[in-house]
DNA sequence: GCGACAG
DNA sequence: ATCTTGTCGC
């Protein structure tokens, strides 16, 4: 496990952070269905911080879309370089989860990340972001809805209601069609994985519908609130850190 | 101006 | 994200 560099040209500030989503916004590819649920590959991404040192921890799970049965497994250290900033996840996160996502032996497959795709306030979250960098299949599963309005879904597992964005009422010519409700956009999903429990927030990342991010949401979810592969991410990276003694 | 704010 | 005890339940 070797200590990894930021990418060439990797945004420094906040500003050239936000100019790199917004050229990079128009690389995403929505109009793929993905591949389909239970099938292939599934891999989790996660990382964890160490404030003292500044070090982040990036892991990445492939696991068996029938089986569930990790496949294959593999981390990286980074240091940290970019504040958190609500909004700019991803120039925190990616480098050191690009490592890990190379150090894999197979091919990931689908990737889940934790946090949003284009559930964001310039629609290009995490996933979306990382989907662009690899050309690979993202979703982003996240815990928190952030600032987006939603209708409670259902309890029963597998209920789901729309993630809404405001929509940009100076482009939206809303004057064309009357119908109520046409004044906010589906960024993403609440989803119940499990019966009577907070949902999870899914959104599309890159190359994938939505409909098929909730399915393979939800069969990554047969017995606990969050995906599988995020709950396996999570343990991995946080093992890692631990044991990680510079 | 003030609050809210993925991880 | 991370800091943390006990507790309830399978």
């Amino acid at each position: 496990m070797k200590t990894v560099r930021n990418p060439a040209g990797w945004p420094a500030t906040q500003e050239q952070a936000r100019a790199a989503q917004d050229e990079l916004r128009g690389r995403v590819v929505l109009d793929e269905p993905g591949p389909p649920p239970g099938t292939g590959t599934v891999t989790g991404v996660d990382v964890a911080y160490d404030d003292e040192r500044d070090l982040v921890v990036a892991a990445a799970v492939v696991l068996d879309a029938v089986s569930l049965q990790v496949v294959a497994e593999a981390t990286a250290v980074g240091q940290v370089s970019f504040p958190y900033v609500p909004g700019l996840l991803a120039f925190r996160e990616i480098p050191t989860v690009l490592a890990a996502l190379d150090a894999l032996p197979c091919p990931p497959g689908l990737v889940v990340c934790d946090g949003y795709g284009l559930a964001h306030p310039r629609r290009f979250g995490l996933a979306s972001h990382l989907g662009v960098l690899t050309g690979l299949p993202t979703i982003g599963v996240a815990k928190n809805p952030f600032t987006f309005a939603y209708q409670e879904p259902g309890a029963p597992r597998g209920s789901t209601s729309p993630l809404l964005a405001a929509a940009d009422v100076d482009a939206a010519h809303e004057d064309a069609h009357e119908d109520a409700d046409e004044d906010a956009d589906e960024v993403g999903r609440a989803l119940r994985t499990r019966d009577g429990v907070k949902p999870v927030f899914v959104s599309v990342g890159h190359r994938v519908s939505l409909d098929n991010a909730c399915a393979h949401t939800l069969a990554l979810t047969p017995e606990f609130r969050l995906p599988e592969t995020t709950r396996r991410a999570d343990s991995l990276c946080r093992r890692a850190l631990r044991e990680t003694t510079p």
